[in-house]
DNA sequence: ATCACTAATTGAAACGATTTAATTCTTGTC
DNA sequence: GACAAGAATTAAATCGTTTCAATTAGTGAT
């Protein structure tokens, strides 16, 4: 495979200055730029990165760990950094951690021996301390869709608990009193959060109890289940309405009412987190709290950036508004 | 940064005693082994995968190039490699050429400096002359979700022209006659054998007719255009029935359908192509041909990694057969 | 034609790991 | 206790690029 001694002995020239003809041409003579490139041509060199990288000490890439890649809302955060890395030329290397903590683990120490400029993360497991090792190493860290807990990474974050609160406000706005919140882990500060949310805006209502369904995971067939659970209550103790902590949690527990015969939202009422697009198009439209999902990946990858080019700029956390997206999933049918 | 010489130092031996310590553990006595590990545990030690790279002349990772991460058929895909090959301590690095002839270029660019071991791809653009280079330069290629032309490199695939013939077989069979496909662009082949597969299906049958709307993406902005343009068409040519290149297509179709007031399937039946989670969960579940796509990821994996470790393996073309599943978008309601 | 100065080019060192071949240490045997 | 054979360790070379400092070429002014 061609190298730069090759490259520069068919140029007639010296690697040195074929280096300089790639990364700083306004060193070389307009001649030589071009005879370099032709051999480059001919030769089909292709740099090594790994030398480049091992002699410039740095990695223009950025590493991206999301929760779910199958999520179509973790989809448009990455696709909002992916395009807000791209113009600045730093290739974004994708990592699913699949809720799973100890892949999450694997795929940090993976970043990390590759020496990625950065990292984007939205956490599983308890990995503060080894976030805030990897910072000291000099790789800089941002947190995506969670308030760190330390102020020691910059963020980037819905306000999660108004996203809760507006949720179950609608629920309770439109007379509803018995609420499960469905999903899980709590490890999870989002899913706290909305969790949280969900309690503040019960709390001044007469007779409003919120109950918890915690789920391993976020998935539709953890909502199935979770509902399942559900209808197996009592009657006296059945909710009268479902708050899903994402959408795809919604989309199962939508499944698993309607083969169970309970009608959405007569007999129960549901609303989900995200509005994923499908949320808009499901049996009965569901609805749903929104996040600005690639505007989210996009600051994050900017605050992401600054942060590697000046170790030293404040963190900052910006926290983004969600908003109330309300369907048929809560209002019924309109004609 | 701690590197191995500062190991070596702490834990009193020499540096290739680390790398034994390390990579060939049974060149290394217990005792040293133990004081090698606990010196890197001190020191927070984490190989520069560059360094280690360079010299070994090879990286385990895998690249892995999908046409649209926010379709969730391709998500699965990618989880499927992804699994296969983290069993072999295999790194998937994921790229995203978002039906972007031009991003994909630059992928196949930056996994090519990578020295990846090998790529998975579903190309985009007209790439067969450039992936052959790179095949050429030795590193396996495998095609993903559709048969190579050449048969330089391995595919996975389903048979996508049965698929596009089930479909409009379904709906013949419902006595549907003027159907229109909507999918594109026909660069990309998998559309093509769907097309191709519905007039198959036309062929013998009397009075049935197949027109193409040609789209530039398979996303649900597509559907929704190309089903305003349907839906302008004088009242004798309008289809009674859609066949949806993908389902992300198909759900745009439906949305669009209802906003004018059609009633599918009475007014216009629906099928959509790769049977997404989400299409069973839809205003009107729609009727789909299914693809298996975890199984296609991870069998595409173990070929890239079997042509990897023996590059002259014989090329192999699995194909998977697609399965109609019927649902109400084309079946009607069910009481 | 010479000088001063800038532009262009280059040789050699460096990045941090792994590996090869050579050396030193153990251990068991006679 | 000496020796051979195997186990454990190590010094030094190497991977392919970039960069620093030094050299050479080129340009315009006198």
């Amino acid at each position: 495979m061609a190298q730069v001694r090759d490259v520069a002995a068919r140029a007639g020239v010296s690697p040195a200055t074929v280096s300089n003809a790639l990364n700083h041409p306004d060193k070389v003579s307009e001649k030589t730029r071009l005879r370099v490139h032709r051999a480059i041509e001919e030769l089909g060199y292709v740099r090594n990165d790994a030398a480049r990288q091992l002699r410039q000490q740095q990695n223009l890439a950025v590493g991206m760990i999301v929760l779910d890649i199958g999520n179509p809302f973790f989809a448009d955060v990455a696709r909002g950094a992916e395009n807000s890395l791209a113009a600045l030329h730093r290739p974004l290397l994708l990592g699913n951690s699949s809720q799973n903590a100890e892949r999450e683990l694997t795929q940090l120490r993976l970043f990390e021996e590759q020496r990625v400029d950065g990292i984007l993360i939205t956490p599983v497991g308890d990995v503060l301390a080894r976030l805030a090792q990897i910072k000291q190493r000099g790789i800089a860290v941002v947190i995506v869709d969670r308030e760190a807990g330390a102020d020691q990474f910059s963020s980037v974050s819905t306000n999660d608990r108004l996203g809760g609160r507006l949720a179950v406000q609608h629920l309770l706005d439109l007379g509803r009193r018995r609420i499960s919140v469905i999903g899980g882990p709590q490890i999870i500060r989002q899913v706290a959060h909305r969790h949280q949310g969900a309690q503040d805006a019960a709390a001044g209502v007469e007779g409003a109890q919120v109950s918890l369904f915690d789920t391993g995971t976020m998935d539709s067939q953890a909502g199935r289940e979770a509902t399942r659970a559900v209808l197996d209550l009592p009657r006296g103790e059945r909710p009268d309405a479902v708050f899903a902590t994402n959408d795809l949690v919604a989309l199962g527990v939508l499944q698993e009412l309607s083969r169970a015969g309970a009608k959405v939202p007569e007999d129960i009422a549901l609303i989900g987190y995200d509005d994923i697009q499908f949320a808009a198009s499901a049996t009965v439209p569901i609805s749903s709290i929104r996040q600005p999902a690639q505007e989210m990946g996009a600051k994050a990858a900017r605050l992401l950036v600054a942060a590697i080019e000046d170790p030293s700029a404040p963190v900052q956390h910006p926290v983004f508004t969600p908003a109330l997206v309300a369907r048929e999933s809560t209002l019924g049918h309109r004609e």
